[in-house]
DNA sequence: CGAAAACTCGAGTGGTCGCTCGAGTTTTGG
DNA sequence: CCAAAACTCGAGCGACCACTCGAGTTTTCG
């Protein structure tokens, strides 16, 4: 690939400590976006949480959209983008319930996720695309795994997969938004656990003979 | 409106275009805030919509804050905001898919309200208020609407009506940006009317068989 | 070492922002 | 009719915006 017979194109790496510099850019601007939202917030903000000047911030990221997709395929590289389950015996249940829990210890996911998807619903966003295609994603994802889970049984008679996949993460992003107003008053896990239990089957015990179900932590 | 003997409080009243001009200027607001959101649309933008001069516009609202209050105030007054039937005789579902199938057709106001809620989850955003305020408020009528409901049996077994209520309006809110990014790929109604067929129980007259309602085991 | 790329940043570009000022015009109410 | 309030708006304010330029410094690598 990248040898270096090139005899003019003698292009250097960078220097060590830029990927270090990057991330640093990358977390100020994670934190800036997640309190003022895209339009809300300056380079010049990110460059001084991030202790530089703004035109070094440039030479790293050479536009703000840039380093608004930056920040959203960072924060993907890092927690995933909700498609991939880390382990494959963990239950769609379990998977998503634990997901929910520890956002709400993590300051700035949530906030960051839910400013900017309202943003990115203007003309001309640059995060419009990102948002649209994710949602696309993680429909066909929950459809999938729901899919799998009615050819089980486990799913309750007349749910259609595509449309409860759509709103398990309608309902997840919504009581988000409402957590962030009034953390107090809404218990997103609760509500997410509540919906699960209405759409999926109970676990069948042993002593109740049915189709085979598959050893499950329980949901209640 | 006031009556004229205060001796020396001369203040007279607005020119008889002055209501119609606030009109003109609040539409014009609604369209430029929904497209671009609050701190991506300019008095300048507002102002050219409405055909006057950004001055102008500033004798009638003040601020920019005080018109993004007055737009949703305004929204509020016209269409209600979510807490009163209008008919009491309508049920719970019908009220619900009447509205989110109405919204479909009104371009603007899904727009508006997604793009500012999640604008308003930012620090010192001016609607932040008017946005937690109105989640409070909507969780307690649908709390109480779906407490009477389980009064008289229509809940299903195991639904708690305050997580339900909260979880009704995250559905709705989610939906609808899913909608919003992607309109031929999800089915607001459809999502509505799923949810809430699985937390009623079909209404028990006999003559009036709900179509979507299918047999349900109680949750154990 | 030494040359050139990688990096840093002060200074500046043109533009837009919300908002003010003041002076002129239109309408109202007595 | 007529003062004064309601309205209109061009001009301008200072602040901030994303981004550019050019010149200096640091690091890499042959």
């Amino acid at each position: 690939m990248s040898t270096k017979e090139g005899p003019q194109t003698s292009r250097r790496g960078p220097y060590a400590k830029s990927a270090e510099r990057r991330r640093a850019i990358l977390t100020a601007a994670h934190a800036v976006f997640a309190a003022h939202g895209y339009r809300g917030s300056s380079l010049q903000d990110v460059a001084n949480l991030a202790g530089m000047s703004q035109t070094s911030l440039l030479h790293y990221f050479p536009s703000k959209s840039d380093l608004l997709l930056a920040v959203l395929n960072w924060r993907d590289s890092i927690t995933g983008d909700g498609t991939a389950p880390p382990d494959p015996e963990e239950s769609l249940s379990d998977a998503v319930l634990r997901q929910a829990r520890f956002n709400e210890d993590v300051p700035g996911v949530l906030e960051l996720y839910t400013v900017l998807c309202g943003e990115a619903v203007t003309e001309g966003h640059p995060g419009r695309d990102y948002f649209t295609q994710r949602f696309e994603r993680l429909r066909r994802s929950y459809a999938r795994q729901l899919a799998q889970l009615a050819g089980e049984g486990r799913l309750r008679p007349g749910v259609d997969p595509d449309t409860a996949a759509a709103s398990l993460i309608a309902l997840w992003d919504g009581i988000q938004t409402q957590w962030l107003l009034a953390p107090g008053s809404v218990d997103m896990a609760g509500c997410l656990r509540a919906y699960l239990d209405l759409v999926l089957v109970p676990e069948e015990n042993p002593e109740r003979a049915s189709a085979g179900a598959l050893p499950l932590a329980p949901l209640g």
